[in-house]
DNA sequence: AAAATACTCAACCGCCCGTGA
DNA sequence: GTCACGGGCGGTTGAGTATTT
């Protein structure tokens, strides 16, 4: 079935920008009878438009209830919120979300504006740290991966709170960005982790818990992450980011990712990772869990506590740090 | 001061989907 | 099941404005 024609294309119908004339009569019509049908509308205001750009004058700029001016910077937060959750399709906005998030959240604001606001402001600001906006994942592949711990350190002053330079606004603006290049790549290791192929378990630490269907490396990383912090998730973002920062754990297993070939990332069936790990034990003695113990937690809380952190990690809107870092 | 460049945002286009006859 | 229609969304355009050279 083909396009149907959005209005009578007989008529030489009037196109490009509004007159104040045309706002007028669209705004008293809709006032009187509301705007009805959309096709049927113009003729009955006595405009010379088409239908679907009477709709869009009027939701996008008529509308009583519209609010116009900068976004604030909670307004930001939530778009950018909305967008990691919802992907390139937050401006289809699913009625529920838009009934819920956008309505409660950014009232006024039309979808067209939201996107224009993305498009203009986010986007640009997204690249400019090297994450991709789409997907809200840092934009490298797997070779500039393997070198991530230089990556993450390559800010030449550090953490935030503690450089000389704090007040730079574009020091700290480069800062900022290598901090959330660091978070975003830890969800995109998490998600390589998912759609990696599976392997064998080879090794009954990282198997236990539960992270046996992983590349190797990865289980090691996670097994490690998971010891580190025994039956336990971030529970806040400002958790999250401590780990992060600490980053101990998670150099531990890159180095020995590092050691990989890119065959050994696909497919590392022969790989001594697993030996390893379990011989050498070197995980930290800070907790419980040992080479000689099974952990107690299934399989499933464990998937289910790395998931529900990013998931928290991407929801908690009441992480005022991580946000005010990003929006300054 | 003028030209070039970058930015903003209203408006449009084409496609898609849901609905009802 | 098919078709016509209404409405919505993502992507894009282009005019106006701001900033830089």
């Amino acid at each position: 079935m083909g396009r149907s024609p959005c209005c009578d294309e007989s008529r030489s119908l009037k196109k490009g920008p509004w007159t104040p004339e045309e706002d007028q009569k669209l705004v008293d019509y809709i006032g009187r009878h509301g705007h009805g049908s959309w096709n049927a509308l113009p003729k009955l205001a006595g405009l010379n438009r088409c239908g679907k750009s009477c709709r869009l004058r009027w939701t996008n700029y008529l509308r009583p209830d519209i609010r116009r001016g900068r976004f604030s910077e909670e307004e930001e937060r939530i778009i950018i919120n909305l967008h990691s959750v919802l992907g390139n399709k937050y401006f289809s906005f699913n009625m529920h979300i838009y009934s819920i998030e956008i309505i409660y959240h950014l009232p006024g604001r039309t979808d067209n504006e939201i996107k224009n606001f993305w498009n203009t402001h986010i986007r640009k600001k997204f690249l400019q740290m090297g994450i991709d906006p789409i997907t809200h994942k840092p934009r490298v592949d797997l070779s500039q991966f393997l070198n991530l711990p230089q990556t993450l350190y390559s800010s030449p002053f550090g953490n935030l709170s503690t450089s000389p330079f704090g007040n730079n606004n574009a020091l700290k603006l480069q800062t900022d960005a290598t901090q959330l290049a660091r978070i975003e790549l830890l969800q995109n290791l998490l998600e390589l982790m998912n759609t990696s192929a599976v392997i064998p378990n080879v090794g009954n630490y990282s198997g236990a818990l539960g992270f046996d269907n992983l590349n190797q490396p990865f289980q090691n990383v996670m097994a490690q992450a998971t010891l580190q912090n025994p039956g336990s998730s971030p529970q806040t973002t400002g958790e999250l980011e401590a780990q992060i920062n600490s980053l101990s754990w998670f150099e531990a297993g890159l180095e020995q990712f590092e050691g990989l070939s890119d065959h050994d990332v696909i497919s590392n069936e022969n790989s001594s990772y697993g030996h390893n790990i379990q011989q050498e034990c070197k995980l930290p003695p800070m907790v419980n869990a040992s080479c000689d113990e099974t952990p107690s937690l299934s399989q499933t809380d464990h998937h289910f506590a790395a998931y529900e952190a990013w998931e928290k990690f991407i929801d908690d809107e009441t992480s005022d740090s991580y946000w005010k870092k990003f929006l300054e």
